[in-house]
DNA sequence: ATTCATTGATGCATTAAATTTATCACAAAA
DNA sequence: TTTTGTGATAAATTTAATGCATCAATGAAT
């Protein structure tokens, strides 16, 4: 079996004419020309397709099955052919995404808001997880990519801060540090720290933890939560302080007031992170609404 | 839009063996004929479909794309080029075929089977009519072939002979005839004839009447039957004597005989009638079943 | 380290295929 | 009858595909 699609499209339009002339016409083609490719395709059929009794051109049985079908086939390679520039536009196909909770918390919703809308035909296919656990996955290319907030020395991935986020402080509504615009980190230092546990957000533990050492201090951790509101509720219930991202100060309801900290303060930095020879062109385009 | 099935065969065969070599031996092709032919159709698409490092050639995003599309594609193709091979050879497609009731009550039903049998995937659309119509929609082209009993003088229609039946004579069970083994028409002369309408069947109401007149009388019609049980029924009834072919003798029940008739007797001629210039290959499969 | 084998890509010549050109035979219309 | 329009055909030409020889890059074997 030896058909090309360039018989076929011009078995269509000569059907659609009924006029081999016009039809090569049409297809920029002398009609010698189309009468060969017609006979290619009659004897690859092994039936003739038209009748052609000198005066008229018409469909014969087998043509007339052939014309009812060939419309449909011809449109599956189109769209086969534009599905697939899309895929490799990243326009079309899946995008497995890692994320943690904290990113989910922030500006996840919409960076993921902006992605439906760019690239409406991509599935994405979400994983919540702790960062050190998606970065392993994207070094195994489990997942196409992951926003973390923590770069490990895991091996055979890239990864590039997308996004900061500079740490407040909550405090008790009867705190009397309430009463200033912003806090210094040493001004805290003999408070009681509500901290999420380390494994949740190494990185972002971390950070805290240095940059409390530079101001002179060590923490005292009184408590771990496992969730930010959680921790928002302890501090309501006056057992201590607890950090939160700035742009996370709307947590703060009755009993706690949201404080944002001095220079230097500690910082939560976000990173995307991609398998080093990763070539999943939805990333491409990922990349390209974080402006990167 | 340039793509050919040859690429994309191709590429299904490099996507099958990641190896350009290879898969060019089994394409009977030389490797540099299939590197270009790829090349060809990674720039019709725009991206590449394969990653060649240098010593191994992987899938990109769009080359999975494609590979998870393209077997059903070709599959398409294959199929309707299979289909509609199976079409001009008349396994496949339509058949409107016309028939009378007589017809149905003899031969037909086994023909029908032998039909369906040999053109399984045929759709046959029977339609059941007088003689006459179905000339009439044979030359229109409203049918594709009918089975009929009378050959009128209809334009642009073929027809063929294709089945003979003797007519014999169902007696009353006390008819002084009945110990006779074979009955001569002129003995018949002084009988009460029960017959069909002529229009039911003109071809064979024609041909009894001019049977008995050549026999050397006029037949008495006493009633007109609708159908072959009621004139049989009738027979019983004592009304009268009506003719029979002699494939449908097992009708006679009680009450009644059936007898042969000695030559020259009434004939049914079938004839199978097709549009002039038709040309449904399904007509030409049926009238091989047919032997002819 | 060096050689060797294997990979896909490339330049050029060759072959194969498709197309154009010019023409024919036929049928319907003027 | 001539003209016009049809599709088929033969030969020439152009176009495209392929084969051949070779290269550069890589990894394995020595």
């Amino acid at each position: 079996m030896n058909i090309e699609l360039r018989l076929l499209k011009s078995f269509q339009m000569v059907a659609d004419h009924l006029n081999f002339r016009r039809a090569a016409e049409e297809l920029n083609l002398t009609q010698p020309a189309l009468s060969r490719q017609i006979q290619q395709l009659e004897e690859e059929i092994g039936k003739p397709l038209f009748d052609r009794d000198k005066r008229s051109v018409k469909l014969t049985h087998a043509g007339r099955f052939l014309y009812g079908r060939v419309a449909e086939l011809l449109n599956d390679v189109e769209a086969l052919v534009k599905e697939t520039r899309e895929a490799a536009n990243g326009e079309r196909g899946a995008l497995a995404l890692g994320y943690t909770e904290s990113a989910m918390a922030s500006f996840l919703p919409s960076l993921l808001r902006s992605l439906r809308q760019r690239l409406p035909k991509v599935l994405l296919q979400l994983k919540q997880e702790h960062s050190e656990q998606l970065a392993r996955e994207v070094s195994l290319q489990r997942l196409d990519a992951a926003i973390i907030s923590l770069v490990g020395n895991v091996h055979g991935i890239t990864s590039t801060p997308i996004a900061t986020e500079a740490m407040g402080i909550v405090l008790p509504d009867n705190h009397p540090l309430t009463v200033k615009k912003e806090i210094s980190l040493l001004s805290l230092a003999k408070e009681n720290f509500i901290l999420f546990p380390y494994q949740v957000n190494p990185g972002l533990f971390s950070n805290i933890m240095s940059s409390c050492q530079n101001a002179g201090f060590v923490p005292k951790i009184i408590e771990e939560a496992q969730s930010r509101i959680l921790a928002v509720n302890m501090v309501a219930a006056g057992l201590g302080v607890t950090f939160l991202s700035e742009n996370l100060a709307y947590y703060c309801g009755q009993g706690t007031v949201f404080k944002p900290l001095k220079n230097p303060k500690p910082l939560m930095q976000y990173y995307l992170v991609e398998p080093a020879n990763g070539e999943n062109p939805c990333v491409v385009e990922l990349k390209k609404i974080l402006k990167l």
